[in-house]
RNA sequence: CGCGGGGUGGAGCAGUCAGGAAGCUCGUCGGGCUCAUAACCCGAAGGUCGCAGGUUCAAAUCCUGCCCCCGCAACCA
């Protein structure tokens, strides 16, 4: 506030993803966020500088790479351009894309560690604990899942020891509680920066900073059998990218800098990254936005339910605009969301194609009919204040706020009141009385300015849109270049509009329906055209399977998918828990001949051992089971014969 | 006592932190208009803000208790 400089710059980063993820709607949402604030402050006036990038080291990276045979550098170098692509379809404006393993990054990280060390921030010490393989952390036991699972993903836990370096970020921590005390808007939304406070107040231990365990990695410097912890690592791409310490883009850029992120690392970033500024004496970010969940049709977005959002195949579908206009639209930002092709079909029609769309066409088209296309200028006007209203100020307000939705209300409002500016005024009757002359130029010469207008407001979110209405409107400049400073009410009188085109056309949503149920279909069909990687005869041996007949079928009370059933192989008699009780009463089963697999390594489920497992087969529908069919022997043959 | 999110007109949601006349979008019904993408504009109906207590001049909002739903976890053998 009081640095003149520093108000008109503006530094924002996404996090770095993870290469490993395919990118989905919550890749694509941060990242669209960012763009669009990047987009609006440039055209607010300030310098901004708009960070992404891929965070390519860890254990996961090495796993995928050993199983492919190549090195991790190797697949890290193919895969991260799924980010790249998708940024590019997603009209991306980023001015850098940082990767952990290019060498610009490697060397800060490496500096900063033997900065840290140097100053006995960075001490040895030994590391034990439950760790958990698959997602890189260990897991304290405060919040260990039942039998010392891991509480992200489930799987079992390993005590671990290891040689490690720590951060002596707890030396830092009532610094840190009294800068935020201080600056409580640095974390948005409210609630998170609660949260975090809590966090804090609860005390923070040093943080291990090293790993031995993995080689993928940057090495600690003089200690190389360490090497730097991922998170270490990859919160140091805000300050690498900019070329800490001396380039002059870090001394102009960071003390401005804006870190959007999702709610659940949000630890990472208003606690361990802060003390690591702290402890090397840096500005802290001037703000910390984290963002909600998407939830698909209402459930969780999951790789084993299928209902993963595919960006690339939304923008195919739906058009770009209206995908980015969709995202930040629908949801208060900061709070979970709800996608659903529905709704977006829905925003499409009415807020696009009714609201703004055909706002364009009904005017462009008056234009073209009772002016020959040229804009009139008007004497004397002043319907500016009431249709434009403070538009401007009051989306300022909320991008202060990162309310994305707020402004697009904003923007839409002030759409609605030109809507009806026109119902009110009915230049088509002013067009048949030759004495209304004037007024009808005054009339149209606004609604053009309130497109031309509405073309800027909207360009941030959707860039291609803008461009498409100021083409209409027969500007020949490029609005993602403008200035929202320069505008000036009147100055659009006297433009050549061109013939006017659907901006964006009415989806028909019986048609689309009907088209959608169509699609799922074929996409069921194709799924159970996918196979698993072929085998040899000796796998297949390796399965034991025989006849077998259910004796007895047993609720179980816990459970609301499993029976316990007692099945006779002839020889002997076993416990087996099946998955099946939607679809057969314990009746039915009582007596059923069916094939076992024998060999199975028996399970505890619900509290019961179960020894083997029954053959079905089912059709599943979002990774649901939604029909299911035993298979049986046909015919006669002794219990216990051998299926091969 | 598992963790988390939530219950607000037909649907989807804001509002709850900082208590002060219940709001938005969609849908429905009625009307207007004919420039426009069967679009646009106006009006109406429709809510005991999950339930029960409490605090208060005043509660969707604060406190206590309870009920229900949804994720995750334990269950897909």
């Amino acid at each position: 506030m009081d640095d003149k400089t520093s108000e008109k710059i503006f530094y924002i980063t996404t996090p770095i993803y993870y290469v490993n993820d395919i990118p989905h709607i919550g890749h694509a949402y941060t990242t669209i966020a960012c763009d669009t604030m990047s987009r609006y402050k440039r055209m607010k006036g300030f310098d901004v500088r708009f960070l992404t990038g891929t965070d390519e080291h860890g254990q996961k990276i090495q796993a995928a790479a050993e199983k492919q045979g190549i090195t991790p550098q190797a697949l890290v170098d193919k895969i991260h351009l799924n980010f790249k692509e998708l940024w590019k379809v997603l009209n991306i404006s980023n001015d850098d894309f940082i990767r952990t393993t290019e060498e610009r990054h490697i060397r800060v990280v490496q500096s900063m560690f033997r900065k840290l060390m140097d100053q006995g921030d960075i001490y040895k010490g030994t590391y034990e604990g439950r760790y958990c393989v698959p997602c890189e952390t260990y897991v304290p036991e405060s919040s260990m899942g039942p039998g010392e699972t891991c509480p992200d993903c489930g799987r079992p836990l390993t005590m671990m020891k290891e040689e490690s370096y720590f951060f002596r970020g707890s030396k830092y921590v009532p610094q840190l509680i009294e800068h935020y005390e201080r600056h409580p808007e640095s974390i948005l939304p409210r609630i998170r920066y609660n949260e975090v406070m809590s966090f804090l107040r609860g005390g923070v231990r040093d943080q291990s900073v090293s790993r031995t365990t993995l080689k993928w990695g940057i090495p600690v410097p003089g200690d190389e059998k360490h090497v730097v912890y991922v998170w270490f690592d990859a919160l140091i791409n805000y300050a690498s990218a900019l070329g800490w310490p001396d380039a002059p883009m870090f001394s102009s850029y960071w003390p401005s800098v804006r870190h959007m992120v999702g709610k659940d690392i949000i630890r990472f970033h208003c606690v361990i990254w802060p003390l690591m500024l702290l402890a090397l004496g840096l500005p802290l970010p001037q703000t910390v936005v984290a963002h909600g969940w998407w939830t698909v049709d209402g459930e969780k977005m999951s790789k084993s339910k299928g209902n993963v959002v595919d960006p690339f195949k939304m923008v195919k579908d739906y058009g770009l605009d209206p995908f980015r206009y969709f995202l930040l639209r629908e949801v208060p930002f900061g709070n979970d969301g709800d996608f659903s092709e529905s709704a977006l079909v829905g925003r499409i029609n009415s807020d696009l194609a009714n609201d703004l769309g055909n706002l364009l066409n009904r005017t462009l088209q008056m234009i073209e009919s009772y002016r020959n296309g040229i804009v009139p200028a008007a004497m004397d006007n002043n319907a500016q204040n009431n249709l434009a209203d403070n538009v401007l100020e009051n989306v300022d307000k909320a991008m202060e706020r990162f309310a994305y939705d707020e402004a697009m209300k904003e923007i839409w409002a002030f759409i609605g009141r030109a809507n009806k500016y026109i119902d009110e005024t009915m230049p088509w009757k002013l067009a048949k009385d030759t004495d209304k002359a004037a007024e009808l130029d005054e009339v149209l010469m606004n609604l053009y300015e309130v497109l031309r207008l509405a073309a800027l407001l909207v360009a941030p979110v959707m860039p291609q849109t803008a461009q498409r209405m100021w083409a209409q409107l027969g500007i020949e400049d490029d609005p993602l270049k403008e200035l929202y400073s320069s505008f000036r009410w009147g100055d659009g009188a006297g433009a050549k509009i061109r013939k006017a085109e659907v901006l964006f056309p009415r989806i028909d949503v019986k048609e689309w329906q009907k088209a959608k149920e169509a699609g799922k279909t074929v996409k069921t069909e194709e799924k159970t055209m996918e196979h698993e990687p072929e085998i040899g005869i000796e796998e297949f041996k390796a399965v034991e399977m025989r006849v077998a007949q259910i004796v007895k079928a047993e609720e179980i009370p816990k459970s609301r998918k499993l029976y316990k059933l007692e099945v006779d192989l002839g020889y002997e008699k076993r416990t087996v828990c099946s998955g099946i009780k939607a679809f057969f009463t314990t009746e039915e089963l009582a007596g059923k001949r069916v094939i076992l697999v024998t060999n199975l390594k028996p399970a505890k489920l619900c509290g019961i051992e179960s020894n083997g497992m029954i053959l079905a087969a089912s059709v599943k529908v979002d990774g649901n089971a939604e029909s299911l069919t035993l298979v049986t022997p046909d015919g006669d043959i002794p219990l216990g014969s051998r299926v091969s």
